[in-house]
RNA sequence: GCCGCGUUGGUCAAGGGGUUAAGACGCCUCCCUUUCACGGAGGAGUCACGGGUUCGAUUCCCGUACGUGGUACCA
């Protein structure tokens, strides 16, 4: 980005920020995030992504990152982009990727750039960039950050049964024990390529060395720093060619120009690979501002909500109903159950966050003038469906019924009631929305 | 096991060295209402624990506990 402002975390404080002469990158002068949030956005372009794997329905938590990430993007007049993250054949499932579109149509979050909308950075799905990433881990292997690996599965496993018999607490592939693994620094130059040319499977894994620490600023949590030690040598390129989530989101943050990468908080523990990819690939002073969102939990205790807590507990999980394909089975989305698109983003929205003063609704105009990342919560939230609804009840009552008439009037013809008089049921939807939390209510009334 | 990240009522949360520690959901009581709901007025309930630092700690530091995430040729 030549000619650019770069605008960096001052650390280890979040509260400040330095920003740095284009050409030199000096300091010029060190302010508050309020101000260096301004200028970024005078000066470069604020440019997010969320990128989802297409394998399955959207998840709340999902629909949380996007929201977040699109808050962000529109305060700062930038741009949201939606990148298809497929790079797992295995795990593709058909007809996710249209579903996640619609629910983002659902939901008022529309992306700026995507497969469905195009944009200067296409293709914006992974499995048609394969051939862009080959190069960058063989640019990796080349300045020696990365080396080729010929370990098939069976010996990867009987070197973590050999590991754990000899009672060590990591059973990763890492320094400790990369030179007693098949591998191109183990192996002499002549016999690695020969093993590439007699058509051996191999992966390309990035080598971490060790006795480094890696640290980065995290808008939500403050400074991070990571022992190498406990980094293992993850694999960037796999045996079909295709790159691992690690070397495909940094690669395509950089093609893509992001400015500013959110994700959920799970990604924490693989940041430092990303850092070190960054540093080895396209200089740390190119790399996106980072945060890590905090987890939603299931209601009851132990652990993150999953699609299953939701029919265990008699709560949808997703924003639109999704159907397995090979099992037929409908997990139930929130739009399907009766919530108004307002509600379910503004109950996301403050799951997680709130602008510090008393409101509790908010109006997706509220939400991007006072949305800031600063005011994210580190600690995982339980999702309580109690609250959603009291949100769905309170958007109905605010919103005028022909905002929502038209859903409430498939709900009757669903039971078998023709509505003739449009302007009577207008006046009788006004008048019984008071009492009603979910869409379907309005036919018990 | 190891590594990371967390922890303010049952839940979401404000606050951040001296406060009667906001507010919301839920719960309870009462009022309104022919009933239910809606609405209104009240109420119970909280700084995980142990050490420091300090005149003073919920707030800062260190431990512990607990929770959570990661530990894949999945994202």
């Amino acid at each position: 980005m030549p000619n650019t402002i770069r605008i960096k975390p001052l650390q280890p404080s979040r509260r400040f920020y330095k920003i740095l002469h284009p050409a030199n990158y000096e300091l010029l002068i060190v302010a508050r995030v309020a101000d260096a949030l301004y200028l970024y956005k005078m000066f470069n372009k604020v440019r997010v992504r969320f990128a989802p794997s297409p394998t399955g329905g959207l998840h709340l938590g999902g629909v949380r990152t996007v929201l977040f990430n699109y808050l962000f993007a529109k305060k700062y007049s930038g741009d949201f982009i939606v990148r298809i993250e497929d790079t797992d054949q295995t795990r593709f499932v058909e007809g996710a990727e249209t579903y996640i579109f619609e629910c983002l149509k659902w939901c008022g979050l529309p992306a700026d750039e995507s497969v469905l909308h195009g944009g200067n950075y296409a293709p914006y799905r992974q499995s048609e960039r394969k051939e862009m990433y080959r190069q960058y881990a063989e640019q990796l292997i080349a300045t020696g950050n990365a080396y080729y690996a010929f370990d098939t599965p069976e010996e990867i496993d009987a070197m973590r049964e050999k590991l754990k018999a000899t009672g060590s607490n990591s059973l990763q592939y890492d320094h400790h024990i990369r030179m007693q693994m098949n591998n191109s620094l183990r192996l002499l130059p002549d016999e690695t390529t020969a093993l590439i040319n007699k058509g051996t499977p191999y992966v390309i894994r990035i080598k971490v060395n060790a006795n480094e620490v890696v640290s980065f600023t995290d808008i939500i949590r403050g400074n991070i720093d990571f022992d190498t030690n406990n980094v293992d040598d993850k694999v960037l390129l796999k045996a079909d060619g295709m790159p691992t989530y690690h070397l495909a989101v940094v690669v395509d943050d950089y093609l893509m120009k992001i400015s500013h990468a959110f994700r959920g908080e799970e990604w924490l523990p693989s940041a430092p690979v990303h850092i070190l990819l960054w540093k080895y690939l396209f200089g740390l002073n190119n790399m996106p501002e980072w945060a890590h969102l905090p987890l939603i939990l299931k209601p009851d205790g132990n652990g993150k909500l999953s699609k299953r807590d939701g029919d265990r507990l008699g709560f949808p999980v997703y924003a639109m109903d999704w159907q397995d394909p090979s099992t037929q089975y409908i997990t139930k989305g929130f739009k399907e159950i009766g919530f108004l698109p307002e509600a379910f983003i503004n109950l996301l929205a403050v799951l997680g966050w709130n602008d510090g003063t008393e409101q509790e609704i908010f109006t997706m105009d509220e939400l991007i003038e006072k949305f800031s990342m600063e005011k994210v919560h580190k600690g995982g939230a339980k999702f309580d469906f109690e609250k959603a609804k009291w949100f769905n009840h309170e958007w109905i009552k605010r919103l005028p019924v022909t905002n929502y008439k038209q859903r409430v009037k498939e709900i009757f013809e669903n039971k078998g009631i023709a509505i003739t008089d449009d302007g009577y049921f207008t006046k009788v939807l006004e008048l019984v929305k008071e009492r009603c939390t979910l869409l379907p209510d309005f036919y018990t009334q």
